[in-house]
Formats: C-alpha cells, sequence, structure tokens
DNA sequence: CCAGTCCGTTAACCTTTCGTTAACTAATCG
DNA sequence: CGATTAGTTAACGAAAGGTTAACGGACTGG
C-alpha cells in the first residue's frame, strides 16, 4: 500500500508522536529523511493522507495525526499497544448455562463485505473478508444485515469516517434523505445520500 | 477460486508484505514469478482484486493491500489469537448445538454508565442505564470496559458525534493523545485528549 | 472443431514518485 | 504592525512504476 519512503515518514511521524507528544514540523520530517527541501515532504504527506493513514489540518503547523499503521508497523503486545485480536470484556465468564438456549442474543455477527468509498466509487462489494459482532439495536428486524468498511471522508459529514464500519439494511425503497448504497456499473459501490425530485433522482 | 498463478502470485505479495512492509512493484513480481514481462503480472493482479482477495489504488506505486487469504494460506493463528469466523446473517436464530461450549464469544455486553459530554462537562457517571453490545475487536483485553453515551459535538474532530456511544477502557495510565474521560470534582465528567509537557498535564 | 479461459511475451505509452529550487501565503508572536 | 516560522505551490528532469493492445500457445468443456 505504501511506498518506502512513504512507510518511513509514516514511522518517523509515529514515533515522533509517541516521544514527544507533538507531530514534526515539516523541516524536521525534512531533516529526518535527509532532503534538502520541504516540497519532497509535503508531497509524501499528501500520498499518505490520500491513502488514508493520516489525517490533518490545511495551514495548520504540525496538524498531522497518524490514523491508521500498515501492519508491519504495528506495534508489539509487550506495553502500551493495543492488541485487537484478544477477546476479553469485562464478564468473559459466560458460565455456559447447561441445557439453556441462548434466550436474548443482543449481538448478531455480519460479514463485511468488502470496502466501500465515501463519495467516490471504489472496487466492488464482493466477498465477506471477516466479521463484525454488531449490537442487535442497530438492526431493524427487517431485511437483511451486513457491513461494509468506508473508505475516504467524504461523508464525514454524516458522522461517517474513513475507516468507519457501516451496517447496511437490504430493503426495495429509499426515503429522502436516507443513506444508500449505490452501485454503479454493477460493480462499484458508493455510499451517497438519497434525494428525489418528481421522477428524478439525485445521489449527493 | 484462484489458479496456481495466482495463488502463487499472492503468496509473494503477503510474505512480501509482513517481510518489508512494502508491497514489490511490478517488476519485482515479475522476477519472483520468472515472468519476462509485466503484463502478466497485471493479469494476475487484476483476476486477485475480481476475486476480493487484494484491494488496490490505480496508478499508484506498490498500492497493493491484501485483503484476505486463502485457507490455504492462512497462518496459523497465534496462541491466544482467534480467527474471526462469518458465522450469521441476519438470521438471530442461533441453532443451540447441543452439548457445545460457546467457544469463542465475539461481542460483549458493556453496560451503560450515562452520559458524557464531549466538552463541557455533565452530569457524572452514575448507575448503569442499559447496555450495548460491543464487538471484541474492541475491547484491549486488559481492564474494565464500560461505554458512555456521548452528548455534544466538540469531539467531532477525533469522529465523536453526538449520540455516538463510546467505549472506555479502564487503565491507570494515558499516553499523549489519547482520548480519555476526565473526572472533575468528582462527579462531573468530561472526554478530552491527554496531552502532558513536562510535569504539566493539558486537557484539549 | 469451436469457444472460452489462462498464460507468456513484446513494445509502446502514460502516470507517479522523487529530489530540487524558488517564490508565495498563512499563522504566530512580540 | 513587522519579523519569523511554517506550510503551499509551481516547475523541471530523471527514474520508477503501472497500463494497454496485440499475437500466439496450451488446455478444457461442449
Amino acid at each position: 500500500m505504501l511506498t518506502k519512503k512513504q512507510l518511513d515518514l509514516l514511522e518517523f511521524i509515529h514515533k515522533r508522536v509517541q516521544r514527544d507528544g507533538v507531530p514534526p514540523s515539516f523541516d524536521e520530517m525534512k531533516e529526518a529523511l535527509d532532503l534538502r527541501s520541504k516540497s519532497g515532504i509535503h508531497r509524501l504527506i499528501t500520498a499518505l493522507e490520500e491513502r488514508g493513514f493520516i489525517r490533518r489540518l490545511a495551514h495548520r503547523a504540525r496538524a498531522i495525526e497518524v490514523v491508521r499503521l500498515p501492519e508491519s508497523l504495528q506495534e508489539a503486545p509487550p506495553t502500551g499497544g493495543f492488541t485487537p485480536r484478544v477477546i476479553e470484556g469485562s464478564k468473559p465468564d459466560i458460565p455456559a448455562p447447561e441445557n439453556a438456549i441462548p434466550v436474548e442474543v443482543h449481538a448478531v455477527e455480519l460479514p463485511v463485505m468488502g470496502r466501500i468509498a465515501a463519495g467516490v466509487p471504489i472496487s466492488a462489494i464482493s466477498e465477506p473478508s471477516h466479521s463484525v459482532a454488531v449490537p442487535g439495536q442497530m438492526l431493524s428486524g427487517r431485511g437483511e444485515h451486513y457491513a461494509l468498511e468506508v473508505k475516504g471522508d467524504s461523508m464525514i459529514d454524516a458522522g461517517i469516517n474513513h475507516g468507519d464500519v457501516v451496517v447496511i439494511e437490504e430493503t426495495s425503497n429509499a426515503d429522502n434523505g436516507d443513506i444508500v448504497v449505490a452501485v454503479v456499473e454493477d460493480y462499484e459501490a458508493t455510499l451517497k445520500r438519497y434525494r428525489r425530485q418528481g421522477s428524478t433522482i439525485a445521489l449527493e
């Protein structure tokens, strides 16, 4: 996903944030990568932002935030790390009630069918890649549900950010203002807000 | 699902990402598969993408990401790790497998302890009001967890909106940049970003 | 045998990445 | 306000990387 340079820079930023709590300035990054100019940094930053690894505020000094790390930089569990693999809540001991039917299941496992762009359509809804547990409260009871991972920030106004997982309800109709999955040309999918005027449909 | 060639390429890409953190270029893949041309790689890559094993950004250098692996390449799960499996679609009726232990619980019910302001402190963390199911992926494995409902929009930059439910991990220390629950005067709670400079602590 | 798929190859072509210089604009601070 | 610091943009060339079209061989299932 990243070139060597991009990875190097990302790693440097991450280390600095960890150490100082403050992201480095362009000049500091320039030094770190042994460049003679900030322009190169600017371009790398842009590439990292485009790929969803960092988020930033234009024109603000040191306004860079590492959003996610590639697997290769993931911290080792020993200290301070966050290990999403171990499943352990506060009440891990569900005492397996003998010959009891699981009365109320408050969560349902939904398959994550792929990634979807909030804005620009990207590669299609494909095969389930993995699954997430979703609180029963989020399901409508009608229709099938599945999940998609969101790529990009263009639905940020609706509180849908890059990396979020959205739960989709399959339905045969949509109301004005609903957020829908629009499938373009049978293989590209995108998240849009549905709006109908008379007989025409607008996807915002 | 995959041809031998496709599998070989997928395996190679995966190994390279594991080893270097950087996906291989077309030329490198060409070498690895002992081809004389990048075109073949291009075709294989397209096939892999079509089948949902990789994801990529067109025209971007090394912008390939392995999304999932076929069973034949699956790594042995490290002790304590877990491999999320697609269990269920929408149907909440789990057939109650006879004399089976609930081996893997992918969700945990967490109590919602009240509401919290993102910005201005509001009424305290109180009694549990109800509970939500939370995907196991969101828990860290250490410490107790509970949930809070967010009121207000001042953490919107961090993707935390009004009405969201945040999952809190109880811990004895915080790192710079972490978002923490700050309790003021023993009864008011608020969500802030933690920042330490030398011996002083700033809550933004 | 034909149609269809997979695969290897050549070669031209286009786009991105990268380092660099230099000028410009936006925030910050006294 | 003016000086300073920090981030932004344009432009250029070289190198690296990705895309496309076209030809042909091997194989498979009607």
